[in-house]
Parts: C-alpha cells; structure tokens; sequence
RNA sequence: GGGUUCAUAGUUCAGCUUGGAUAGAAUGACUGCCUGCGAAGCAGUUGGUCGAGGGUUCAAAUCCCUCUGGACCCGCCA
C-alpha cells in the first residue's frame, strides 16, 4: 500500500520531467525498480537509457541533467513526501533514496489495521461474475498419487487466492466414472474374481482404503491378467457399452463401486484442507443433452465433417490447421475422449443451456457443502444402488452460467496439446477463446531411492514416470503418513509437556502444510522429481520453517498481552529518529507494506508460486528481526512501540499469507 | 519426421513475461552462536565462464537464430 504511493510519486515526478523536455510518456517505457543493492537506494529507474537514443545524449549525461536541473523545477518534486534525494549512478540511473522516517511514521499508522495492510487500492468491488477452477479431476478408480496432489494443491491455492481478492470463484471436480479406467476394476470385480466386499468398511482401522485397494490390487492386477486372457479384454468392451445405459445392472454396481472410491479420493483431499464445490460426473454429461445439442452447433457451423473415404471413413472429424485430422465420433457412432470435453466446456462457458441441478454430495473439512451433478429424470428416491447421504433439497447452490468470466482448468502438461484443439473448436463456435484458459504444469517424477522403497530397482540411475497400470506410485496419503511420523519424533523431542494427543495433531498439520509448500514452490513448467528423503524436508526453505517464524512472533505477543497490555494510544514517532531503528526494521515494514502488491500479482498472473516466496522471505526477514531486535526487553518505550507494531503487522500478513498456501499457523510446534 | 518444454553452485531451485548495476535462495560440507522473546533458528566460509556457438543492443542468464542433451505430445486409447 505504501510502497504503491512512493512508486506512484516517482512516477508522477518523472512523467513531468518528460513533459518538460517535451517527450510523450507513451513513447518512453521506463521502469522503477528496486535496486540490487541497498547502497543504490530504495528505487531505481533506468529513464535516461530508454532517453538516450531520442535526445541523442548519453544516459549519464541525461541522468544528470534530470536530477540537477529538471527534477527541481517539477512541482510533483518540490511536493513530494517520499523521497528525500535523488542520485545518479554510473551507467546511468536514477536512484531514488526513500525517507525512512516518513516511511515508518505512515507505517505506525496502519501496522495493526489489516484493512490497510491487506486490502490493495485497485481492488474492484464489482462482484457481480463468477470464476471456475477445475481442478483434480482423478479417475475414481484408484488413490490419489503425489502427481495428483501437485494438480489439487496448485488449484486449491488459485482458489484461495482469488477468494481472498474477493473474486466469486468455484471449484469443480470432474469424475470420469464412464471410462476405461473404471471399466477395468468393474470387470476386475465383475469377471476376474476380485472381492469389493473385503474392503467394504473404509471407515474401520484394520481395512485398507477402499481406493487404495482398487489402485494398488484390483486395477494393477486386471491389467496384468489382460494379457493372458483375452476374454477379460472383451468384457471391457461391453462393461463399456454397458455403461451408457444409466438403468443397466452394470451402471449401477458402477456407481455403488465409484462412490466409494471417490469417497476414499475425498477424504485424502480434505485431509489436504482441499475445497471443491461440484462434483462433475461424467456419466450424466454422457446422458444428458449437451453433446447432441453440440454435436448439431458443430455440424451446422461446418466446423467437422463426415469422412467417406480415406482411414478415418464413417467418423466425424475435425481438420486443425496446425494438428491435422482429429476423430470425434469414431465410425462405430461411439465418442472420443476428446468429443467428450467440447459439450464439456462449452457448458462451462455458458454455451449450452444447463441440463444439472446441483445436489448436495457431502459436508467438507471447511464445513462447506460439496454438490454433484443431477439430472432429474434418471435419478429416483429409491434407487437404492446409489448411496447419497440426502440431505434436504437440491440446491442451495447456484450458478449462473450467464456470468462465468473465466474457466481455468488444472492440467498434466501432457494434455496441453489437446486443450490446444479444444479451444481452436471453442473460438470458431463463437466463444470468447480468452474465457477458457488452461494451466499445465510438468508431472511429478519418482526418484530412483524413491522407487527401490516401492520395490522397483533400476539399474541406471534414472527417475521414471509414476503409472497407475504397472503399480508405480506413491499415494498422496503415504507421504502424508511419512511425513507425519517424521514431524512428531521432532515434535516429541522438542515438547516433552504435551499429550499425545496434542503432539499427534501438530505433527499432522506440519506434515500438510510442508506437503503444500512444496507442491506450490515449484514454476509449473518444472518436472519434479518427488524423493522420499529429500522431498520431504523440515528444514529450510519449507513450511515448518515459516511456521517456526510465526510460533515465535506468536509467542512474543502473547507474553506481551500477558505483562503488559498494549496500550492504545496513537502510536507515533516521538522519539524516535532514523538512527534509532536498522535496517533489518526497515527491511521488514517495506516487505510488510509490499504484501498488496505482490498478492495481487499472483491473483493476476494465476501463480501462487509468488506468494510462496513472499512467504519464505517474510519468515527470513522476521528470523532475522527477532535475532537482533528484541522486543521483551526493549526499554526504550518508542523503540518498543515500533517493534510491536513491527510483530502486529507481520502476524496479520503471515497469518493472511499462510492461510492462502495453506500453512497452518501454530503456537507450539 | 512434426510439435511443446526444460538446461543456472556438488544437489534442488529463484531470476527470463517487461534486457540494466556485483546472478540469488535452500540444501550439502566446514566454522562460530542457547543462564537472553523457542537453535525446526541466526551469522560466516566454501561453491556458478547461467548447456555450446552466433546475432541484436550502449547493455544479454533474460530477446532472436543454430546446435547439443533430456523430458513429453503427435491413435477410430482414455
């Protein structure tokens, strides 16, 4: 908030420097940045070497002339409050010195105000549309794996994110209950002589999760037996054909087996503090109306075409001026994986009149409620097969459909191409290609340690690809488990007072915050290669470390509210001079006051990477405050004020920040 | 073959969108600091011709081209 008024002030400054010399602004596109180095300032601008070619002067010559003689005669110079000097440095900046006092004095006037701290001024309070995330997104055939933890916790973070921007946003979650995958346990069940009753009970200790028994044994081992039994093969096929019947015996059993598999998925994710609002299934896209209403669009707007001859004879395909031909319709009138997500999407953009209401499914960890699709005609009271905890009526949720501004949806880079072609499609139906966009990031590899724990010994030193099919993965609820039972032997260690009970759940929620940390730190176009052992760290850039920082400014205001209660006097700066406080103070109240900024970058960018590193810089810069300025045993009663209005001020950003990211603020740990 | 993407310290990564001053963290190794607001911490040392070559520019890790190496995508699979 503040440090926006001192850039806005050297801007002003400049932009009039410019007029003078009567250059349009327009066409100069400087910068004011930080310096690398504190010695050359506060801001920086790099005005004269963009100048430099216009006025034919070199940029020391003209950053000279600027700060000696033009920068005096501005009226936004001789009024400003910010900067007290301005210098020029060799090449040919500008460097701007930022007055500490005014700094710290404008400080102490909002440091416990979190409207001030927390609210950025270009904030719109325009409300009236919605965004959709889409994130997750796993077959409910199997757990949920570290690759898939990576795609909920980036778009669980977007999601905080935005609603923190007080931007209306919701998180849906498409269940692909009518695929292949699913095919595969049904006939594991079904035809190969596979138990789903063993596991029924999920909620018992003794028995496996219900997903992971399905992941780990029945799909694993069904795609094993294919290979030697053919028979098994055909059963897919018409499990497959099977399905498309929403009243057919298979459908059914289907739905019992994906309710308790998605059951198992969600439970995984909300221990991760992971929100949805809607549960997509896949099944009632197939049954409703959507693609036939899409599939006329699409044929009415010449956009695909009947083949008679050549390979792809009697399919409706697509021609994509960079990707060739593209199936939609195979010749034996069945969809491609592809076709499926155009009516899919489109709906999402409003394109489509909506066929769903919205049932409640279930109440999440937040307490809110989670919704799946419905469609009246198929679903019926005593329709036994179909375990849904019904609550009371359909729909406290609503969405206008009218009023979506942006689809984003969480995807495996490898899908990218794909989503490439699903937009082409979507621009020539007329929609807006900007609305739907796509977030790739690079899959979570294993490493070669990683895999020898899970039994699979390479002998070259190589990571490899995490598969469902052949069993290679790690579950995202086995490294949560790692990673607890590594926290609580610390966290035993360090709080020999406390009950188990007590040391269970901080350890617990160490373990998820420094799993979300780690998924959220990396750029998106980064593979990373998951290690049991160094992945999964306590130390260091990690959010045990963050949260380390907050339990100790925690403490300190809590002993401070204890021996004396803050006084609530106007705090201001009587006293207190720029030599009383250092630069480790002043470091901080900028970091403080730069929170705005770089939270609504992240909003803007949709990366949640940047406040990830706000963090960890605001950690480190709070570790270092706390080392050499202490506040218990301050005497002098000014300097204790900043200090305290220094604590107040990072609690309210960390706790803002940490809640984002999903690193949960601990008073012991 | 066509396309996407990555390559920066022993290791894992920031920085590249929008070129700017001495390329930053973390970790590892080595060394200090707990009778002091919690040492999951702090301070210090070590460690990089930013994959190679060329081009543009006053200025290139950053932009452009070529090459090398790795990963991924390119089916009437999903």
């Amino acid at each position: 908030m503040i440090l926006e008024e001192v850039v806005d002030e050297i801007d002003r400054c400049l932009k009039e420097v410019l007029n003078k010399i009567n250059v349009p602004d327009s066409k100069i596109d400087y910068n004011i940045t930080e310096p690398p180095v504190p010695e050359f300032g506060d801001f920086s601008t790099n005005i004269c070497f963009q100048l430099s070619k216009t006025l034919k002067k070199s940029p020391i010559q003209i950053a000279q002339d600027i700060v000696e003689e033009a920068l005096q005669l501005c009226s936004n110079w001789n009024n400003r409050i910010w900067i007290i000097r301005a210098t020029v440095e060799k090449p040919g900046f500008i460097n701007f010195v930022l007055d500490k006092e005014a700094l710290i004095a404008k400080f102490l006037q909002i440091a416990d105000n979190k409207e001030a701290l927390l609210t950025s001024r270009t904030n719109t309070q325009n409300n009236d549309y919605t965004i959709l995330i889409e994130h997750t997104s796993v077959n409910p055939n199997k757990a949920l794996h570290v690759g898939h933890l990576r795609n909920a916790i980036i778009g669980d973070c977007l999601y905080r994110i935005f609603k923190k921007t007080g931007k209306p946003v919701k998180v849906l979650n498409y269940i692909d209950d009518s695929g292949l995958q699913v095919a595969d346990i049904i006939v594991g069940f079904k035809y190969a002589g596979l138990s789903s009753s063993e596991y029924y009970d999920s909620d018992s200790k003794e028995s496996k999760k219900f997903d992971h028994y399905c992941g780990n044994d029945v799909y694993v081992k069904i795609n094993e037996m294919y290979s030697n039994r053919p028979d098994l093969l055909e059963r897919r096929t018409k499990v497959l054909r099977d399905l498309e019947d929403p009243l057919s015996n298979t459908s059914i059993f289907t739905q019992s087996i994906v309710r308790r598999v998605l059951t198992d998925q969600l439970r995984t994710t909300w221990n991760f503090k992971i929100h949805y609002d809607i549960l997509n299934f896949e099944s009632q896209i197939v049954q409703s109306n959507l693609w036939s209403d899409l599939f006329e669009a699409l044929k009415e707007n010449r956009i695909i075409r009947y083949e008679t001859d050549g390979k792809n004879t009697g399919c409706w395909v697509y021609s994509s001026e960079t990707e060739g031909d593209k199936v939609l319709v195979r010749s034996d009138a069945t969809l491609t994986y592809f076709a499926k997500d155009i009516p899919y999407a489109a709906w999402k953009l409003g394109y489509l009149k909506n066929p769903f209401r919205f049932e409640y499914f279930a109440t999440q960890w937040d307490s809110s409620e989670l919704y799946a699709t419905s469609l009246e005609s198929v679903k019926s009271d005593d329709d036994a097969a179909i375990r849904i905890k019904r609550k009371s009526s359909y729909n406290n949720l609503s969405i206008n459909f009218d009023k979506i501004v942006k689809v984003i949806t969480i995807i495996d880079s490898r899908q990218e191409r794909l989503q490439n072609l699903l937009v082409e499609i979507l621009t020539k139906l007329g929609l807006q290609s900007s609305k739907y966009e796509y977030l790739g990031y690079e899959p979570v590899i294993l490493s070669k340690n990683t895999l020898s724990m899970i039994g699979i010994n390479l002998e070259k030193d190589k990571a490899v690809h995490m598969s469902g099919r052949k069993g290679i993965f790690i579950e995202a609820d086995l490294a949560l488990k790692i990673l607890e039972e590594k926290s609580l032997s610390e966290t035993k260690k360090r709080n020999p007072d406390l009950s188990e009970m007590q040391l269970l759940n901080i350890s617990r929620e160490i373990a998820i915050s420094a799993i979300r940390y780690y998924f959220v730190k990396y750029d998106f176009g980064k593979v990373i290669t998951f290690d049991v052992n160094e992945s999964l760290s306590l130390e260091g850039d990690t959010a045990p470390y963050i949260q380390y920082a907050y339990a100790r400014a925690k403490k300190i205001k809590d002993k401070l509210m204890e021996t004396q209660p803050l006084s609530d006097d106007d705090p201001n700066m009587v006293g207190l001079t720029r030599s009383s406080f250092s630069q480790i103070e002043i470091d901080l109240v900028k970091h403080v006051c730069n929170y705005t900024i770089d939270l609504n970058q992240s909003s803007e960018k949709a990366n949640p990477k940047l406040l990830a590193k706000y963090l960890f810089k605001l950690a480190t810069l709070f570790n270092n405050f706390y080392e050499k300025s202490p506040i218990l045993r301050e005497s002098d009663p000014n300097l204790l004020k900043l200090r305290i209005m220094i604590l107040k001020s990072c609690l309210i950003v960390f706790e803002h920040n940490m809640e984002i990211i999903g690193i949960t603020p601990l008073d012991r740990m």
